[in-house]
DNA sequence: GCCCAACCTCAG
DNA sequence: TGAGGTTGGG
Protein backbone atom coordinates (compact mmCIF):
# COMPACT_ATOMS: atom_id res chain seq x y z
CA UNK A 1 0.00 0.00 0.00
CA UNK A 2 1.14 2.99 -0.67
CA UNK A 3 2.67 5.16 1.94
CA UNK A 4 0.73 9.01 1.13
CA UNK A 5 -2.61 7.39 1.64
CA UNK A 6 -2.21 7.01 5.18
CA UNK A 7 -0.01 10.06 5.51
CA UNK A 8 -1.09 11.60 8.78
CA UNK A 9 -2.77 8.40 10.34
CA UNK A 10 -0.63 6.61 13.07
CA UNK A 11 -0.99 2.55 13.03
CA UNK A 12 -2.08 0.63 15.59
CA UNK A 13 -1.16 -3.41 14.96
CA UNK A 14 -3.90 -5.68 15.21
CA UNK A 15 -5.53 -8.07 13.46
CA UNK A 16 -8.95 -8.86 11.79
CA UNK A 17 -9.78 -11.79 14.09
CA UNK A 18 -9.43 -9.16 17.19
CA UNK A 19 -11.80 -6.49 15.04
CA UNK A 20 -13.44 -6.30 11.81
CA UNK A 21 -14.62 -2.66 11.56
CA UNK A 22 -16.88 -3.18 8.46
CA UNK A 23 -18.35 -5.94 10.41
CA UNK A 24 -18.55 -3.83 13.69
CA UNK A 25 -19.61 -0.26 13.13
CA UNK A 26 -22.54 -1.32 11.03
CA UNK A 27 -23.73 -4.90 12.43
CA UNK A 28 -26.80 -2.78 14.60
CA UNK A 29 -24.93 -1.56 17.33
CA UNK A 30 -23.98 2.24 16.86
CA UNK A 31 -25.64 4.07 14.13
CA UNK A 32 -23.27 6.94 13.53
CA UNK A 33 -20.21 5.80 11.95
CA UNK A 34 -20.11 6.68 8.21
CA UNK A 35 -18.10 4.52 6.02
CA UNK A 36 -16.54 6.00 2.65
CA UNK A 37 -15.23 4.01 0.27
CA UNK A 38 -11.14 4.43 -0.78
CA UNK A 39 -11.26 2.53 -4.37
CA UNK A 40 -13.98 2.36 -6.82
CA UNK A 41 -16.19 -1.01 -6.18
CA UNK A 42 -14.55 -4.43 -6.38
CA UNK A 43 -11.40 -2.90 -7.20
CA UNK A 44 -9.32 -3.75 -3.92
CA UNK A 45 -7.21 -6.64 -2.10
CA UNK A 46 -8.26 -7.80 0.97
CA UNK A 47 -5.27 -6.33 2.53
CA UNK A 48 -5.44 -3.27 2.17
CA UNK A 49 -8.15 -0.52 3.57
CA UNK A 50 -10.90 -0.34 1.49
CA UNK A 51 -13.13 1.93 3.37
CA UNK A 52 -12.57 4.94 5.76
CA UNK A 53 -15.03 4.59 8.90
CA UNK A 54 -15.57 8.75 10.63
CA UNK A 55 -17.73 9.24 14.01
CA UNK A 56 -18.07 12.76 15.28
CA UNK A 57 -17.11 13.06 19.10
CA UNK A 58 -17.73 16.33 20.95
CA UNK A 59 -14.43 17.64 20.36
CA UNK A 60 -13.06 15.83 17.40
CA UNK A 61 -13.85 13.49 14.40
CA UNK A 62 -12.21 10.43 14.36
CA UNK A 63 -10.89 8.65 11.75
CA UNK A 64 -10.29 5.00 11.09
CA UNK A 65 -8.93 2.51 8.17
CA UNK A 66 -7.93 -1.10 8.56
CA UNK A 67 -5.61 -4.02 6.96
CA UNK A 68 -5.31 -7.16 7.57
CA UNK A 69 -2.74 -5.98 10.43
CA UNK A 70 -3.20 -2.92 11.28
CA UNK A 71 -6.14 -0.27 12.48
CA UNK A 72 -4.75 3.26 10.90
CA UNK A 73 -6.04 5.84 13.41
CA UNK A 74 -6.53 9.75 13.03
CA UNK A 75 -8.43 13.03 14.72
CA UNK A 76 -9.41 15.84 13.27
CA UNK A 77 -10.46 18.86 14.83
CA UNK A 78 -12.49 22.36 14.32
CA UNK A 79 -9.96 25.05 12.77
CA UNK A 80 -10.43 27.22 16.20
CA UNK A 81 -8.70 24.33 17.72
CA UNK A 82 -6.47 24.20 15.00
CA UNK A 83 -4.26 27.30 16.04
CA UNK A 84 -5.81 29.09 12.88
CA UNK A 85 -7.14 31.74 15.42
CA UNK A 86 -4.91 31.41 17.99
CA UNK A 87 -0.78 30.48 18.30
CA UNK A 88 0.25 27.58 16.00
CA UNK A 89 0.32 24.31 18.03
CA UNK A 90 2.82 22.63 19.09
CA UNK A 91 4.11 18.75 17.90
CA UNK A 92 3.10 18.78 21.60
CA UNK A 93 -0.67 19.19 21.61
CA UNK A 94 -0.61 16.63 18.62
CA UNK A 95 1.02 14.20 20.51
CA UNK A 96 -1.47 14.50 23.37
CA UNK A 97 -4.65 14.60 20.96
CA UNK A 98 -3.22 11.54 19.38
CA UNK A 99 -2.69 9.75 22.86
CA UNK A 100 -6.25 10.78 23.88
CA UNK A 101 -7.56 9.57 20.51
CA UNK A 102 -6.02 5.69 21.45
CA UNK A 103 -7.27 6.42 24.98
CA UNK A 104 -11.09 6.52 23.28
CA UNK A 105 -10.19 3.99 20.76
CA UNK A 106 -9.02 1.22 23.35
CA UNK A 107 -11.75 2.15 25.60
CA UNK A 108 -14.78 2.14 22.34
CA UNK A 109 -13.68 -0.85 20.94
CA UNK A 110 -12.77 -2.64 24.48
CA UNK A 111 -9.75 -3.87 22.74
CA UNK A 112 -8.51 -5.33 26.45
CA UNK A 113 -10.13 -8.11 25.27
CA UNK A 114 -8.96 -10.90 24.02
CA UNK A 115 -11.71 -11.49 20.82
CA UNK A 116 -10.29 -14.95 19.58
CA UNK A 117 -9.53 -16.63 22.98
CA UNK A 118 -13.70 -15.88 23.31
CA UNK A 119 -14.32 -17.01 19.92
CA UNK A 120 -12.43 -20.21 20.98
CA UNK A 121 -14.45 -20.35 24.24
CA UNK A 122 -17.68 -20.41 22.50
CA UNK A 123 -16.54 -22.84 19.66
CA UNK A 124 -15.69 -25.51 21.97
CA UNK A 125 -19.28 -25.08 23.94
CA UNK A 126 -21.07 -24.54 21.01
CA UNK A 127 -20.78 -26.40 17.85
CA UNK A 128 -23.53 -24.13 16.76
CA UNK A 129 -21.37 -21.06 16.89
CA UNK A 130 -18.38 -23.19 15.84
CA UNK A 131 -20.11 -23.55 12.34
CA UNK A 132 -20.25 -19.68 11.99
CA UNK A 133 -17.49 -17.68 13.40
CA UNK A 134 -15.24 -18.11 10.70
CA UNK A 135 -17.95 -16.16 8.45
CA UNK A 136 -17.81 -13.74 10.82
CA UNK A 137 -14.29 -12.77 12.58
CA UNK A 138 -13.54 -9.69 14.87
CA UNK A 139 -17.25 -9.04 15.42
CA UNK A 140 -17.20 -7.41 19.01
CA UNK A 141 -18.97 -5.40 21.29
CA UNK A 142 -18.29 -1.78 21.55
CA UNK A 143 -18.67 0.09 25.20
CA UNK A 144 -20.59 3.23 23.63
CA UNK A 145 -22.03 6.32 25.36
CA UNK A 146 -24.94 5.61 27.76
CA UNK A 147 -27.45 8.51 26.62
CA UNK A 148 -26.14 7.90 22.53
CA UNK A 149 -27.04 4.66 23.18
CA UNK A 150 -30.47 4.75 24.93
CA UNK A 151 -31.94 7.13 22.42
CA UNK A 152 -30.57 4.84 19.65
CA UNK A 153 -32.37 1.96 20.89
CA UNK A 154 -35.85 3.83 21.83
CA UNK A 155 -35.76 4.14 17.63
CA UNK A 156 -35.18 0.94 17.16
CA UNK A 157 -38.47 -0.83 18.16
CA UNK A 158 -40.79 -2.05 14.84
CA UNK A 159 -37.61 -0.61 13.18
CA UNK A 160 -34.55 -1.48 10.87
CA UNK A 161 -30.68 -0.91 10.90
CA UNK A 162 -30.99 1.61 7.49
CA UNK A 163 -34.17 3.32 8.94
CA UNK A 164 -32.63 3.72 12.67
CA UNK A 165 -29.45 5.18 10.80
CA UNK A 166 -31.15 7.71 9.26
CA UNK A 167 -32.79 9.12 12.38
CA UNK A 168 -29.85 9.23 14.38
CA UNK A 169 -28.15 10.94 11.81
CA UNK A 170 -30.77 13.49 11.56
CA UNK A 171 -31.16 13.67 15.37
CA UNK A 172 -27.79 15.17 15.20
CA UNK A 173 -27.25 17.10 12.41
CA UNK A 174 -30.74 19.17 13.93
CA UNK A 175 -30.27 19.18 17.48
CA UNK A 176 -26.28 19.57 17.10
CA UNK A 177 -24.15 22.51 15.81
CA UNK A 178 -21.73 20.86 13.02
CA UNK A 179 -18.58 20.28 14.46
CA UNK A 180 -16.16 20.62 11.68
CA UNK A 181 -16.01 19.72 7.84
CA UNK A 182 -13.52 17.16 5.97
CA UNK A 183 -13.71 16.42 2.49
CA UNK A 184 -14.27 12.48 1.22
CA UNK A 185 -11.06 10.45 0.94
CA UNK A 186 -9.85 10.79 -2.64
CA UNK A 187 -10.76 7.62 -4.45
CA UNK A 188 -7.95 5.83 -5.60
CA UNK A 189 -7.99 5.20 -9.29
CA UNK A 190 -11.38 6.91 -9.96
CA UNK A 191 -11.68 7.57 -13.40
CA UNK A 192 -13.46 10.44 -12.83
CA UNK A 193 -12.54 13.36 -10.68
CA UNK A 194 -15.81 14.36 -9.14
CA UNK A 195 -16.15 11.91 -5.91
CA UNK A 196 -14.70 14.56 -3.83
CA UNK A 197 -16.88 16.44 -1.30
CA UNK A 198 -17.32 18.22 1.79
CA UNK A 199 -19.52 16.31 4.84
CA UNK A 200 -20.29 18.14 8.24
CA UNK A 201 -19.93 15.91 11.28
CA UNK A 202 -22.13 16.62 14.29
CA UNK A 203 -21.51 15.20 17.74
CA UNK A 204 -24.67 13.48 19.06
CA UNK A 205 -27.10 15.97 20.75
CA UNK A 206 -26.77 16.22 24.60
CA UNK A 207 -30.32 15.51 27.02
CA UNK A 208 -31.00 19.04 27.75
CA UNK A 209 -31.19 19.73 24.31
CA UNK A 210 -33.46 16.85 23.49
CA UNK A 211 -35.28 17.63 26.55
CA UNK A 212 -36.93 20.91 25.30
CA UNK A 213 -40.94 20.75 25.06
CA UNK A 214 -40.65 21.60 21.22
CA UNK A 215 -38.45 18.85 20.43
CA UNK A 216 -41.26 15.99 20.00
CA UNK A 217 -43.26 17.72 17.79
CA UNK A 218 -39.60 17.97 15.12
CA UNK A 219 -38.98 14.60 15.93
CA UNK A 220 -42.33 14.02 14.72
CA UNK A 221 -41.79 16.33 11.31
CA UNK A 222 -38.69 14.63 11.12
CA UNK A 223 -40.30 10.71 10.84
CA UNK A 224 -39.76 9.58 14.51
CA UNK A 225 -43.59 8.77 14.39
CA UNK A 226 -44.52 7.71 17.91
CA UNK A 227 -41.09 7.24 18.98
CA UNK A 228 -40.20 11.18 19.02
CA UNK A 229 -42.43 11.30 22.25
CA UNK A 230 -40.46 8.55 24.04
CA UNK A 231 -37.07 10.38 23.28
CA UNK A 232 -38.26 13.82 24.42
CA UNK A 233 -39.90 12.73 27.05
CA UNK A 234 -36.77 10.13 28.62
CA UNK A 235 -34.47 13.66 28.16
CA UNK A 236 -36.53 15.55 30.15
CA UNK A 237 -37.02 12.93 32.57
CA UNK A 238 -32.86 12.51 32.91
CA UNK A 239 -32.63 16.53 33.21
CA UNK A 240 -35.31 16.95 35.59
CA UNK A 241 -33.90 13.94 37.96
CA UNK A 242 -30.14 15.07 37.36
CA UNK A 243 -30.37 18.52 36.31
CA UNK A 244 -27.14 18.74 33.98
CA UNK A 245 -25.97 17.04 31.23
CA UNK A 246 -22.96 16.63 33.27
CA UNK A 247 -24.73 15.23 35.74
CA UNK A 248 -27.13 13.03 33.52
CA UNK A 249 -23.51 11.41 32.29
CA UNK A 250 -22.29 11.09 35.79
CA UNK A 251 -25.54 8.88 36.69
CA UNK A 252 -25.19 6.96 33.29
CA UNK A 253 -21.98 6.10 33.48
CA UNK A 254 -22.94 4.85 37.21
CA UNK A 255 -25.24 2.26 35.63
CA UNK A 256 -22.02 0.24 34.96
CA UNK A 257 -21.20 -0.01 38.30
CA UNK A 258 -24.61 -1.80 39.38
CA UNK A 259 -25.61 -5.17 39.46
CA UNK A 260 -27.51 -5.99 35.84
CA UNK A 261 -30.79 -6.49 37.40
CA UNK A 262 -30.49 -3.17 39.41
CA UNK A 263 -29.23 -1.32 36.43
CA UNK A 264 -32.01 -2.97 34.21
CA UNK A 265 -35.01 -1.57 36.83
CA UNK A 266 -33.67 2.11 36.07
CA UNK A 267 -33.43 1.72 32.19
CA UNK A 268 -37.03 0.24 31.92
CA UNK A 269 -38.16 3.25 34.09
CA UNK A 270 -37.70 5.43 31.09
CA UNK A 271 -40.29 5.66 28.14
CA UNK A 272 -40.21 3.84 25.27
CA UNK A 273 -37.47 1.29 27.10
CA UNK A 274 -39.20 -1.99 27.47
CA UNK A 275 -36.90 -5.27 28.37
CA UNK A 276 -35.41 -5.71 25.02
CA UNK A 277 -34.17 -2.37 24.38
CA UNK A 278 -33.00 -2.25 28.09
CA UNK A 279 -31.02 -4.96 27.52
CA UNK A 280 -29.67 -3.39 24.75
CA UNK A 281 -28.54 -0.95 26.03
CA UNK A 282 -26.96 -2.78 29.17
CA UNK A 283 -24.86 -5.01 26.52
CA UNK A 284 -23.88 -1.90 24.68
CA UNK A 285 -22.83 0.44 27.28
CA UNK A 286 -23.06 -0.20 30.35
CA UNK A 287 -20.97 -3.43 30.70
CA UNK A 288 -23.36 -6.02 31.32
CA UNK A 289 -21.42 -8.44 28.75
CA UNK A 290 -23.66 -11.32 29.95
CA UNK A 291 -27.08 -10.13 28.75
CA UNK A 292 -28.36 -11.41 25.82
CA UNK A 293 -31.15 -9.21 24.33
CA UNK A 294 -33.96 -11.01 23.10
CA UNK A 295 -36.23 -10.39 19.92
CA UNK A 296 -38.38 -12.79 18.06
CA UNK A 297 -35.66 -13.64 15.59
CA UNK A 298 -33.51 -15.02 18.69
CA UNK A 299 -36.69 -16.40 20.06
CA UNK A 300 -36.67 -18.32 16.60
CA UNK A 301 -33.21 -19.72 16.49
CA UNK A 302 -33.37 -20.97 20.09
CA UNK A 303 -36.31 -22.64 19.34
CA UNK A 304 -34.68 -24.24 16.79
CA UNK A 305 -31.07 -24.70 18.20
CA UNK A 306 -31.13 -24.67 21.58
CA UNK A 307 -34.41 -26.32 22.61
CA UNK A 308 -36.01 -23.69 23.69
CA UNK A 309 -39.84 -23.78 24.33
CA UNK A 310 -41.94 -23.31 20.76
CA UNK A 311 -42.66 -24.52 17.31
CA UNK A 312 -39.75 -23.26 15.05
CA UNK A 313 -41.50 -21.10 12.40
CA UNK A 314 -44.20 -20.66 14.52
CA UNK A 315 -44.67 -16.92 16.78
CA UNK A 316 -45.49 -16.91 20.62
CA UNK A 317 -46.04 -13.89 21.88
CA UNK A 318 -42.93 -12.78 24.20
CA UNK A 319 -44.03 -12.63 27.34
CA UNK A 320 -41.64 -11.71 30.33
CA UNK A 321 -41.34 -15.55 31.28
CA UNK A 322 -40.58 -16.85 27.77
CA UNK A 323 -38.05 -14.40 27.42
CA UNK A 324 -36.20 -15.12 30.51
CA UNK A 325 -36.45 -18.50 29.05
CA UNK A 326 -34.94 -17.69 26.01
CA UNK A 327 -32.19 -15.25 28.35
CA UNK A 328 -31.39 -17.91 30.87
CA UNK A 329 -30.99 -20.79 27.81
CA UNK A 330 -28.42 -18.83 25.79
CA UNK A 331 -26.80 -17.51 29.04
CA UNK A 332 -25.94 -20.90 30.08
CA UNK A 333 -24.50 -21.98 26.79
CA UNK A 334 -22.34 -19.23 26.02
CA UNK A 335 -21.16 -17.95 29.53
CA UNK A 336 -19.88 -15.09 31.00
CA UNK A 337 -19.72 -13.05 27.56
CA UNK A 338 -23.01 -14.66 26.05
CA UNK A 339 -24.11 -11.28 24.89
CA UNK A 340 -21.07 -11.00 23.14
CA UNK A 341 -21.53 -14.12 21.62
CA UNK A 342 -24.96 -13.44 20.90
CA UNK A 343 -23.49 -10.43 18.51
CA UNK A 344 -21.87 -12.75 16.44
CA UNK A 345 -24.91 -14.79 15.96
CA UNK A 346 -27.67 -12.48 15.75
CA UNK A 347 -26.57 -8.96 15.05
CA UNK A 348 -24.83 -10.44 11.96
CA UNK A 349 -27.36 -11.81 10.60
CA UNK A 350 -28.72 -8.66 8.84
CA UNK A 351 -29.33 -8.32 5.41
CA UNK A 352 -28.80 -4.49 5.72
CA UNK A 353 -24.83 -4.93 5.69
CA UNK A 354 -25.61 -4.52 1.59
CA UNK A 355 -27.13 -1.26 2.10
CA UNK A 356 -23.85 0.44 2.98
CA UNK A 357 -22.34 -0.66 -0.18
CA UNK A 358 -19.55 -2.90 1.87
CA UNK A 359 -18.91 -6.71 1.53
CA UNK A 360 -22.05 -8.74 1.54
CA UNK A 361 -21.46 -11.46 4.23
CA UNK A 362 -24.49 -13.38 3.19
CA UNK A 363 -25.64 -15.88 2.41
CA UNK A 364 -26.30 -15.59 5.77
CA UNK A 365 -25.23 -18.40 7.87
CA UNK A 366 -27.99 -18.67 10.55
CA UNK A 367 -30.33 -18.92 7.30
CA UNK A 368 -28.61 -21.24 5.75
CA UNK A 369 -28.52 -23.31 8.37
CA UNK A 370 -32.63 -22.83 9.23
CA UNK A 371 -32.89 -23.74 5.68
CA UNK A 372 -30.97 -27.07 5.77
CA UNK A 373 -32.75 -28.42 8.47
CA UNK A 374 -35.80 -28.52 5.83
CA UNK A 375 -36.17 -31.42 3.77
CA UNK A 376 -33.42 -30.31 0.80
CA UNK A 377 -35.07 -30.58 -2.61
CA UNK A 378 -32.84 -32.27 -4.81
CA UNK A 379 -30.97 -29.29 -6.23
CA UNK A 380 -29.45 -29.74 -9.93
CA UNK A 381 -25.82 -29.92 -9.70
CA UNK A 382 -24.81 -28.33 -7.11
CA UNK A 383 -21.93 -26.47 -7.59
CA UNK A 384 -18.60 -28.19 -5.32
CA UNK A 385 -18.33 -25.23 -3.14
CA UNK A 386 -22.00 -25.18 -2.37
CA UNK A 387 -21.89 -28.95 -1.77
CA UNK A 388 -19.03 -28.78 0.85
CA UNK A 389 -20.68 -25.83 2.75
CA UNK A 390 -23.67 -27.71 2.55
CA UNK A 391 -21.87 -30.75 4.44
CA UNK A 392 -20.27 -28.77 6.94
CA UNK A 393 -24.08 -27.52 7.85
CA UNK A 394 -25.38 -30.72 8.90
CA UNK A 395 -22.26 -32.39 10.64
CA UNK A 396 -22.87 -28.99 12.66
CA UNK A 397 -26.33 -29.94 12.86
CA UNK A 398 -25.51 -32.98 14.03
CA UNK A 399 -23.33 -31.77 16.48
CA UNK A 400 -25.82 -29.41 17.81
CA UNK A 401 -28.29 -32.03 18.19
CA UNK A 402 -25.77 -34.03 20.56
CA UNK A 403 -25.53 -31.14 22.75
CA UNK A 404 -29.35 -30.59 22.78
CA UNK A 405 -29.94 -34.35 24.03
CA UNK A 406 -27.28 -33.76 26.62
CA UNK A 407 -24.31 -36.61 24.35
CA UNK A 408 -22.05 -33.93 24.75
CA UNK A 409 -20.15 -32.71 28.13
CA UNK A 410 -21.61 -28.87 27.32
CA UNK A 411 -25.23 -30.16 27.85
CA UNK A 412 -27.45 -27.71 29.26
CA UNK A 413 -26.88 -27.55 32.92
CA UNK A 414 -30.56 -26.29 33.92
CA UNK A 415 -31.96 -29.49 34.17
CA UNK A 416 -30.13 -29.54 36.74
CA UNK A 417 -30.75 -29.17 40.52
CA UNK A 418 -29.93 -25.68 41.71
CA UNK A 419 -26.55 -26.65 43.64
CA UNK A 420 -24.88 -28.70 41.03
CA UNK A 421 -25.94 -26.44 38.29
CA UNK A 422 -23.99 -23.53 39.88
CA UNK A 423 -20.93 -25.53 40.60
CA UNK A 424 -20.68 -26.58 36.93
CA UNK A 425 -21.81 -23.53 35.81
CA UNK A 426 -18.73 -21.78 37.78
CA UNK A 427 -16.14 -24.82 36.59
CA UNK A 428 -17.11 -23.37 33.22
CA UNK A 429 -17.06 -19.85 33.85
CA UNK A 430 -14.31 -18.06 31.60
CA UNK A 431 -11.87 -15.85 33.20
CA UNK A 432 -11.96 -12.73 30.93
CA UNK A 433 -8.60 -12.96 28.77
CA UNK A 434 -6.76 -9.65 28.61
CA UNK A 435 -4.47 -9.02 26.28
CA UNK A 436 -3.45 -5.47 27.16
CA UNK A 437 -2.72 -2.79 23.52
CA UNK A 438 -0.16 -0.93 25.48
CA UNK A 439 0.82 2.67 24.43
CA UNK A 440 4.27 0.71 23.06
CA UNK A 441 2.11 -0.71 20.00
CA UNK A 442 1.81 3.28 19.24
CA UNK A 443 3.81 4.00 16.41
CA UNK A 444 3.96 6.55 13.60
CA UNK A 445 3.29 5.77 10.30
C1' DG B 1 -49.85 -11.28 36.51
C1' DC B 2 -51.29 -11.91 31.69
C1' DC B 3 -53.38 -10.48 27.21
C1' DC B 4 -53.98 -7.47 23.25
C1' DA B 5 -54.78 -3.54 20.25
C1' DA B 6 -52.66 0.60 18.77
C1' DC B 7 -48.72 3.02 17.23
C1' DC B 8 -45.27 5.63 12.77
C1' DT B 9 -43.19 4.22 8.64
C1' DC B 10 -41.34 1.56 5.12
C1' DA B 11 -40.08 -2.51 2.69
C1' DG B 12 -41.56 -6.79 0.57
C1' DT C 1 -49.08 -6.78 5.98
C1' DG C 2 -45.71 -7.14 9.46
C1' DA C 3 -41.21 -5.71 11.37
C1' DG C 4 -35.01 -6.66 15.87
C1' DG C 5 -41.17 -3.35 20.54
C1' DT C 6 -43.61 -0.55 24.02
C1' DT C 7 -47.56 1.35 26.06
C1' DG C 8 -51.90 1.55 28.26
C1' DG C 9 -56.24 -0.47 29.18
C1' DG C 10 -58.79 -4.52 30.37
Amino acid sequence: MSCTMLKGFKALPLPMSQLSLAAVLKCGQSFRWTAHPLYPAGTTSIAEPTHEYRYCLRDRVVCLRQSADTLFYRSVYPDILNGISSAPESSGDHEKRDLETLAFLRDYFQLDIDLATLYDYWSNRDPVFKGVRDRFTGLRMLRQDPWETIVSFICSSNNNISRITKMVQSLSTHFSPALVSISTPTIQGATDVEGEEDISYHAFPPPSVLAAPSVSAKLRSLGFGYRAEYIQRTAEMLIDEHGSDREVQKWLLGLRNMSTDDARTELLKFVGVGRKVADCILLMCLDKREVVPVDTHVHQIAMKYYGVRGKAGTKLPMTPKLYDEVNDKLANIWGDFAGWAHSVLFTADLRSFSSFGLPSPSPSPIKEIRESTVKLPPTPSPSPRKRMRRDRVEDNLQKAENVLSGLSEFADVSTLDGDMADRVKKRRRVAAIRRPVTMSDLSEW
